[in-house]
DNA sequence: CCGACACCGTACACTTATGTCTTGAACAAT
DNA sequence: ATTGTTCAAGACATAAGTGTACGGTGTCGG
């Protein structure tokens, strides 16, 4: 779990070694697990205290209250999910990198948190002012992927419409949640590359990245990656 | 809202006229509307009495408890969205009238309601049975949809892969939960359906959907509809 | 060794939910 | 008129959750 680094930021650290004692952080941690294997509902003080061991004492010295908890949750997304993102649409100098960039973040969960992200969606319905912070994110993700398409030669129109080609195609699978084998994954990768690019991914490049991907055995789930 | 036809099947009728006194079909009614508005865990007993302005007396009556209502709210949605892309799919002779069938569907709710499509999405998160159901109805759409590029004469590869951005770029425009003008909506048709099937729009087909989509001010919102 | 701080337990008051049971009112049919 | 059906109110027991107040216990630096 990478998210740790990101968690403790914003939990404004007070770096303790890991201790029987809990910080804001485990709190934390705790309570995004909790938001996306079940929903902001689930999120109960009661609940995260049982989960970790402890009583609710606890959790009223680390946040003001529940309404805080959600705030600090909401923050983690907003500066995880949409940097992964941004990183990614400007990694490289030619489109095939930034393009390839933006494929490792759609297969991989530490820089990009499909769950987390429609977790927050989910948790948006009826509230205007989170609906408010999402429609920003998605605007600042689509005008990166514009921003990518024009910087490498597509027109205005082409490139709006090929990034919400990109964007929606993405959103709408993990939408549905497919879970699907990373080998099934990487064998359509050409076909997409053709789609977002109308070019051929080149053998090399598309070697190059499946030799990145082996060599994360953690997005093999339970598969086993090919030998590298 | 038409929902209510469908949701007197679910309901097992007992033809009433519209009374103070309230019908099962009632309860299902406010409960879907909640649902859609604030998720399954605002789908509250208490609140529900309130909004009808009557008290969990009643609900008692028509309902066996909260998970009967439920499953009934299940139904609902089981019958409604999925069907309405089966029977677009197959709407006419031609690519053309069946593409054109399932941009209708996309733009009218009374069709298929995106936002109850995401609420039960978002309900099925930690639950694998409601998971399983919306697996089997995401695969009876996308055989659908794979069944009418087969028909229309492309190969099983292209027809799987088309099906398939078709379907998730749409679930990707309804998850970001975007509220474009109609206008714009209609304006972007020609380049979808380019997209979609590699052929241009005739401008003869465009005019038609326009005329059907004028003659439905409902879906407007709060644009006025051009004159017809 | 001793306070100060950081962290947690416990007890209390309050709110909101579920589900059961009993009573009651309106209405139709007999 | 009486009865049965259909729907709703009201009272009750129970469960979970929130937030506050306060008291206890380790673990440091001085």
């Amino acid at each position: 779990m990478t998210n740790r680094r990101l968690i403790e930021q914003v939990s404004m650290p007070d770096d303790d070694a890991r201790a029987p004692r809990l910080t804001r952080a485990d709190w934390l941690e705790k309570a995004l697990q909790v938001l996306v294997e079940s929903g902001v509902d689930a999120v109960r003080i009661t609940r995260l205290a049982d989960g970790l061991g402890v009583t609710r004492g606890s959790f009223y010295w680390h946040f003001q209250d529940r309404a805080a908890l959600l705030d600090a949750m909401l923050e983690v997304w907003n500066r995880k999910n949409t940097d992964a993102i941004l990183r990614a649409a400007m990694a490289g100098p030619t489109l095939e990198a930034c393009i390839l960039a933006l494929f490792e973040v759609w297969l991989d969960p530490v820089q990009f948190d499909p769950r987390l992200d429609f977790a927050v969606r989910d948790w948006a319905r009826g509230m205007p002012a989170i609906q408010d912070t999402i429609r920003a994110a998605d605007q600042t993700r689509l005008a990166a992927l514009v921003d990518m398409y024009t910087r490498h030669g597509f027109d205005a129109g082409q490139a709006e419409i090929r990034a919400r080609n990109f964007y929606f195609i993405q959103m709408g699978y993990y939408a549905l949640d497919v879970h699907e084998p990373m080998s099934v994954r990487l064998s359509l990768l050409p076909i997409y590359y053709q789609t977002y690019t109308d070019r051929p991914l080149t053998p090399e490049a598309e070697a190059a990245f499946r030799a990145r991907v082996i060599a994360r055995p953690d997005l093999w789930g339970d598969e086993v990656p090919p030998a590298g």
